[in-house]
DNA sequence: GCCGTTTTCGGCCCGACTGTTTTCAGTCG
């Protein structure tokens, strides 16, 4: 028999992070449905998080291992480890046997919680969300204890929510609908400040909902200006300082919603309330925990002591940070992943900002699938004050892009004339890169010849089809690409469609360890569908010795706008302008291209 | 269940809003 080479690297391969994160989560929604100790649940819910967040390979450790993660303690590792080598995870298949699947289910409706779940599931033996629908229907809700005819109301409100696809919002849509309420609030009479805070400011690549902190002494008109906006299609809740409703969203046309919170406190709280409003929770949590330490009590009006009450902080989010002997902790760093200890330890890193990225190294123009011509994708690159920009028009295998050596050749020539046409008018000219977004064939090859590839400025590699390879496939795929000595980037690394479709299976480590080893940088893909290298890698590959393009990847001109998100997602992943290739100045970065 | 320049035991963030309640539990962030 012939041995396939890629079989034999094939090991029994342990549970990844995510599948021992969701094991732990499941287990920590089953113990607060059957009312277990509320600490020992958020202690699951933390282990699973962190896990979630870890850059090694989970599955790969032992006891002692697994310890060293953050909220992982003897018990916790204990049953990981028993869970990889038996396949068994035998609390958690108890709690399995008394709480249906379709009861835990019922927890993801909007106003329903665990135990109101629960009750349903032992008092009407409602056990799933389709069930409960029924029963509402019918009736027989009303006479449970706790429930009334407003709880049915809000519970089937709830049930059409869950039953919408897509209930995260994209970061772009999210940011749009919170600038477009920031500017009604901060225009009402009385407003001091306005801002956005929440997962928004945190950079996350989906949006739950959008938060949105304002200062005045009355808050009352504020909230009356937000429930009057015309996209207002429900009100949640209404009070003196917090108000919350749902806002359409049109996304392409597609029908959708999110909620909106506003909060309303007065000016001299601002820096307590943006730093709470912000969370996220867990980083708030991580935090108060400190503050509790020193005798001292966080809330969303300041910082106090504990004993007196008396107030010591609440303007200003840094002097809160300082007052917990604490460095300032950037908003997108704020998960409760090392940053709160990191700042403890006075070494939160000088994050890359946007001002510091000083070219773009991803565009296409209408020579293939974008709508923008080379002029005006230039112009437009100008007009942002770049150092440089870089033309990545696809390559041919693309096949419908109709890419020819020709045509490539002619963009060059275009390009450089584009180039010598703006000396002379006094500012200091952009340089302008001629390179392309090659495809990465399932073998690891990529579209030109050598030499032809030798002739660009710089190679980006993709992978544009065979998603579903086997990971010892994809892992030599990449790998291969990577060694071409003529590929600079790799292009959205996992592939991913965030909603739509999962990266690519690959072992990351290996795929790290390959560029590193061959200079490959990876792509930060700024498209907000995409965000790709997600943030959650960036730490491990950067620890591994990879350096990163942060890219638009912009088929029109409007989309060079779009940085912001891929630079909210290296700052999620701790990344400094020295890891940012095009954070570089031009002589550095064209001798990375050239080694 | 985790964790510790106060602790290996005894704590574990804090507050707003709602609905069904005569004082509070549940939910949410």
């Amino acid at each position: 028999m012939i041995s396939n080479p890629i079989r034999e690297t094939i090991r029994i391969m342990p549970r990844g992070n995510e599948e021992i994160a969701g094991l732990l989560q499941e287990y920590a929604e089953l113990l607060q449905i059957t009312g277990g100790d509320p600490f020992r649940t958020r202690n699951y819910e933390k282990a699973a998080k962190s896990i979630s967040g870890f850059s090694g390979d989970a599955g790969q450790l032992d006891e002692a291992g697994l310890q060293k993660i953050v909220g992982v303690g003897k018990s916790i590792a204990a049953k990981i480890v028993e869970c990889q080598l038996s396949g068994v995870f035998t609390q958690l298949s108890e709690l399995r046997a008394k709480v249906p699947e379709g009861v835990r289910a019922m927890t993801r409706i909007p106003a329903l919680g665990p135990k109101h779940a629960f009750q349903l599931y032992t008092e009407l033996g409602i056990s799933s969300v389709d069930e409960l629908s029924d029963a509402i229907a019918e009736g027989r809700l009303r006479d449970l204890k706790g429930f009334g005819a407003r709880s049915e109301e809000k519970i089937s409100r709830g049930i059409e929510l869950v039953r919408g696809l897509d209930q995260r919002t994209p970061i772009n849509v999210a940011a749009e609908i919170a600038d477009r309420i920031v500017a009604v609030i901060s225009a009402v009479d009385g407003c001091e400040r306005c801002q956005y805070a929440g997962s928004l400011r945190r950079f996350m690549e989906t949006i739950g909902d959008v938060d949105i902190l304002a200062a005045a002494a009355d808050s009352a008109p504020l909230m009356a200006a937000l429930l009057a906006m015309p996209q207002v299609q429900s009100v949640i809740a209404s009070g003196d300082t917090k108000t919350s409703v749902r806002i359409s969203t049109e996304q392409a046309g597609q029908p959708g919603s999110i909620q909106v919170d506003l909060r309303v406190v007065p000016a001299d709280c601002w820096g307590a309330a943006l730093q709470y409003f912000t969370g996220s929770q867990a980083h708030n949590i991580a935090v108060r925990e400190i503050a509790v330490r020193k005798k001292l009590k966080l809330s969303e009006y300041g910082l106090f002591e504990a004993e007196s009450g008396d107030l010591i902080t609440s303007a200003t989010e840094e002097e809160i940070y300082a007052r917990l002997g604490l460095d300032f902790v950037p908003a997108p760093m704020r998960e409760d992943r090392g940053e709160v200890q990191a700042a403890a330890r006075h070494e939160i890193p000088a994050l890359v900002s946007l001002a510091e990225i000083l070219g773009d190294l991803h565009s296409h123009t209408t020579l293939t699938d974008g709508v923008a011509s080379l002029e005006e994708m230039v112009s437009a690159a100008r007009a942002k004050g770049y150092a440089y920009f870089a033309v990545t028009d696809h390559a041919p295998n693309l096949f419908m892009q109709r890419m020819t050596i020709e045509k490539m050749l002619a963009q060059r020539e275009q390009l450089h004339k584009l180039e010598s046409g703006q000396a002379g008018n006094g500012a200091t000219p952009m340089i302008l890169l001629h390179g392309t977004e090659l495809n990465i064939a399932p073998d690891g090859s990529v579209d030109w010849p050598e030499d032809v590839l030798a002739g660009f400025d710089l190679c980006i590699a993709s992978v544009h089809s065979h998603f579903d390879q086997s990971r010892a496939e994809m892992t030599r795929r990449f790998r291969f690409a990577c060694e071409n000595p003529q590929v600079n980037i790799i292009g959205h690394p996992t592939a991913r469609r965030i909603g739509k479709r999962a990266g690519v299976d690959v072992d990351f480590a290996e795929l790290f360890r390959a560029c590193a080893e061959t200079g490959t940088a990876l792509e930060i893909n700024s498209q907000p569908q995409r965000l790709d290298l997600p943030s959650d890698h960036l730490r491990a590959a950067r620890d591994a010795g990879v350096k990163f393009a942060i890219s638009t990847d912009s088929h029109a001109v409007g989309a060079l706008d779009l940085l912001r998100y891929g630079v909210g997602t290296a700052q999620r992943g701790w990344l400094t302008p020295d890891d940012i290739i095009n954070a570089w100045p031009l002589e550095r970065l064209r001798e990375f291209l050239a080694a």
